[in-house]
DNA sequence: ATTGGTCTTATTGTCGACAATGTTGTGCTT
DNA sequence: AAGCACAACATTGTCGACAATAAGACCAAT
């Protein structure tokens, strides 16, 4: 399967900027805790000139906080925190489905039903690691499929990787798989039959059915501790 | 009038960031043009390494874009991309005005609709200086309002100042004065309902009409070159 | 004992120099 | 004359050192 994205590091400070972020979200870096330019320079074997740009960088994305002449955090994850990207997602994920439905060829739009297809075996033969790899790449292709390369780049380079953060740090690997297939198969329907009204709102509903499940999932989690 | 998002410069990083977002937004930096680090860091006289700095802030703003070992340009404009970010504002301001009917205080709301009446007299008595300034300040409020941190940051730190440059250098301080100012009256109508749907149809529909009046604008421009 | 102020120290912000890469111009070959 | 190789240049990327700011420790005074 092909890689979507394909970003690869020219420069120093690209490969410290793609390892910091990699650390971040994967929670190898704890949420909360302050990034020290000499440390990661040392850690790193870079110049604190590499790391500086790095973490300026990890700024723009939302996943580190800087305060001047104090230094950088990495965000701090709160419930809120994840409900307000998702009400981000929904809306600008929705318009990616919109778009889509319009500007997606009929390649494109072939190629994800057969995408569709093969996780459907996969699903079938309970393969299910379709959760994780699976629902990125049907909503990569989708926004994508928008071909507008700001939304693509905002999403793309920006969102996703916080998302990412939540759901790898708060353990969100959950069940929700046939369901949100399902789900998924309505919305290429509505795309396949250029749609755009309707492959909105399935896009939109269906990244609220998946706010919904989180934000139960996190008070049961409250109520644990 | 208060002004809103006080940004102020601590650092001399961020005193170079604001002057030169500034002179490309304005236009006074031409669109597409090369920013060379070494001029501009003689002609602020500051180092290099602050313009460096300021220029990839000025990249994850979707200003300028750099290639490594290259150099950054500032984004050409371009129809298209145009477009392509008034359907993100579509999608983005559309969501606050939903969360901004749920979650701005009873207070917030009584002031943005006297805001909307100190505004009629204006436009009544001519004053129609109402497009740049109270535009803006109407959106703002909303946005602000929608009390979700990384919807304001986005669109406040990143998109306006895109949108802003677009309606500066494409000369777009059209009419559509008093028609968008109905529109504001029916949006803060709906807010102060408490109506979220009904809410963001309108800003969609608001900025829909802004676009299309924008599209109109810049064919005629072509066909007149 | 607590509060206020100062001083130390650690961290970030800024700078100029060096290294690496891309570009351009020149001269040679065909 | 056209195309390619190579060299000189300019620009960006990286580095270590210095300056400025903020956090913490320590001491003094009430």
């Amino acid at each position: 399967m092909m890689s979507f994205f394909d970003e690869q590091a020219v420069t120093s400070s690209d490969k410290a900027f793609f390892r910091l972020r990699k650390e971040i979200v994967e929670g190898e870096i704890a949420a909360g805790s302050k990034l020290s330019e000499m440390e990661l320079s040392t850690k790193y074997e870079v110049s604190r000139a590499v790391v500086r740009e790095a973490i300026n960088r990890l700024e723009s994305c939302h996943l580190v906080e800087r305060k001047a002449n104090v230094g950088a955090r990495v965000v701090t994850l709160t419930p809120e925190g994840l409900l307000e990207l998702y009400q981000i997602r929904e809306a600008l994920e929705g318009m990616a489905a919109r778009l889509a439905a319009q500007h997606m060829s009929d390649g494109e739009v072939a190629d994800l039903e057969q995408l569709l297809s093969s996780q459907f075996d996969e699903v079938k033969n309970q393969h299910s690691y379709y959760q994780e790899a699976g629902d990125l790449d049907f909503h990569y292709r989708i926004i994508l499929g928008s071909k507008n390369a700001s939304l693509i780049s905002m999403l793309v380079n920006g969102l996703y990787h916080l998302v990412r953060m939540y759901r790898v740090q708060l353990g969100m690997a959950g069940p929700r798989v046939t369901t949100a297939f399902d789900e998924h198969k309505h919305i290429v329907r509505a795309i396949s039959n250029r749609d755009p009204e309707l492959a909105e709102i399935l896009m939109r509903r269906h990244i609220q059915y998946s706010k919904n499940n989180i934000a139960a999932k996190l008070a049961s989690n409250q109520s644990h501790f």
